[in-house]
DNA sequence: GCAAAAGTGTGATCCAGATCACACTTTTTT
DNA sequence: AAAAAAGTGTGATCTGGATCACACTTTTGC
C-alpha cells in the first residue's frame, strides 16, 4: 500500500493515522494481458488506480472498430467514468495488456473518503481537474496535427508506451492507420 | 440571480438561506460580441456561467490557425481551466460570439464554497465529471467519424447553435475545411 | 445609405493518407 | 518443436477531403 501512500502524497500530505483509514477503502488485484477489468454492459462496480503493468480504455463501434480513449499506466486511474459516476452499464472496455496490479474501490468509497476526509475531497477533485485539462489537450491534438506531429507528440509524452506497445495500438490511438505510422518513424 | 439557483437546484437542492450565501460569491456581467472574457497571456481570474448568449472556446497555433475546444450557451461553465485551476497565464481564449450575460466567481469562491457547503462540493465535483465525460464523447467523435458523420452527430446535439453560427465556425469544430462542410448538408 | 468586411456555394485541382496486398518475423499456443 | 496467430515493413493504387479560385449575398460600421 506504500505505493498508494505515494500516490496520494503527491497531492496533498496525509497523516499515519488518516493513511491508515484511507487504505481500507482499496484492494489489490492482480491482473494478467487479455484480462478485462470493465466490459460493456456491465455495471462499473469500481475505479481502478494502476499499480503497475499498462490497460488501455476504448470502444468499439458498430462496424466492430476500435477507438482508443486512453492508454493507462503507473498512477494512472481508469474506469468508464461516464458508466460509473453514473451507475449505469459500461459503454466501453477496459483491458490489461501487459500484466500488472490494481487498486480498486468503489463510488461509495469515493464519496465516504471524500465526506470524511476534507483532504481526500480535495485529491479527487484535483485528479478530476487534472484528467479533465489532459483531455482537452488530447482534443487539441486531435484536431490540430498532421499525423507526423501526432507521432512526435506521443514519443515526447510516452517514449515507454511506444517501445512497449504494438504499433498497431499506438495507430488507433493516434486515429491513423497502421501503415502510415511505420512509415512515419522510418523517417 | 433565480438563474443561477435553477442551475444549481438542477443538481442539489438549496434552502433559501443557502443560496442567499451561495449568490454573494457571484457577479453578473453583460458581454458584447467580440468582447474577450479570457485571453491568452491572462491571468484567468475567473470562471463563467453563462446566462445567455453564445460563446467560444478556443486556441491559436503557430501559424496563427484557430481551434474551437468547446461552443458555450446558457448553463455551461467555461474558462482556461487549465489556467484557472493552476493559476498559470491562459493558453486559450473565451470570446463572445452573441451578446448575452454571465456571472463569474473565483477559484477562491470555489474553494471557499466547497469547504463551507457539502452541497456545493458536490456541486462542483458532478459538473467536472460531467464535463469529462463530455470530452471523452469529443474525442469519440474525432477519431471515429467521417465528416459526414461528425456533421449528423453535431446537428442533433446542437441544432440551435447550427442555425445560429457562421458555418466557418462549425467547421473548425469539426475539424473539417468550411468547403467541404458546405458540401455535406447539400445532401 | 454606402463601402467594406464577413459569410456562403460551387467548380477544378491536387495530394496525404487510407486501403489492399503480400512477404517476412516474432510471439503464443499446444 | 511445429503450427497458428499476431506483429511489422513496404510497394502499388485509389480517393476523400484540403486547397485554390471566384462569384454572389448578407451583415457591419461609419
Amino acid at each position: 500500500m506504500q505505493k498508494l501512500r505515494d500516490h496520494l502524497e503527491q497531492i496533498v500530505p496525509l497523516t499515519d493515522e488518516e493513511f491508515e483509514y484511507v487504505k481500507t477503502f482499496f484492494t489489490t488485484r492482480r491482473v494478467r494481458k487479455g484480462q478485462y477489468l470493465v466490459h460493456e454492459g456491465d455495471d462499473v462496480k469500481y475505479e481502478y488506480l494502476v499499480l503497475s503493468g499498462i490497460y488501455k480504455v476504448f470502444y468499439v463501434d458498430e462496424q466492430g472498430k476500435e477507438y482508443i480513449v486512453q492508454f493507462a499506466r503507473a498512477n494512472w486511474w481508469m474506469t468508464d467514468y461516464d458508466a460509473f459516476f453514473r451507475q449505469l452499464p459500461a459503454k466501453m472496455f477496459v483491458e490489461c495488456l501487459q500484466e500488472g496490479e490494481v487498486l480498486f474501490s468503489t463510488l461509495q468509497s469515493r464519496e465516504k473518503l471524500s465526506a470524511d476526509l476534507h483532504k481526500m475531497a480535495n485529491f479527487y477533485r484535483i485528479k478530476l481537474s487534472n484528467g479533465y485539462v489532459a483531455l482537452q489537450q488530447r482534443i487539441r491534438l486531435l484536431l490540430s496535427s498532421t499525423p507526423q506531429e501526432r507521432y512526435e507528440e506521443f514519443s515526447k509524452l510516452y517514449p515507454d508506451l511506444l517501445q512497449q506497445l504494438p504499433k498497431k495500438l499506438i495507430a488507433e490511438y493516434l486515429g491513423v492507420s497502421r501503415e502510415t505510422l511505420s512509415r512515419l518513424y522510418a523517417k
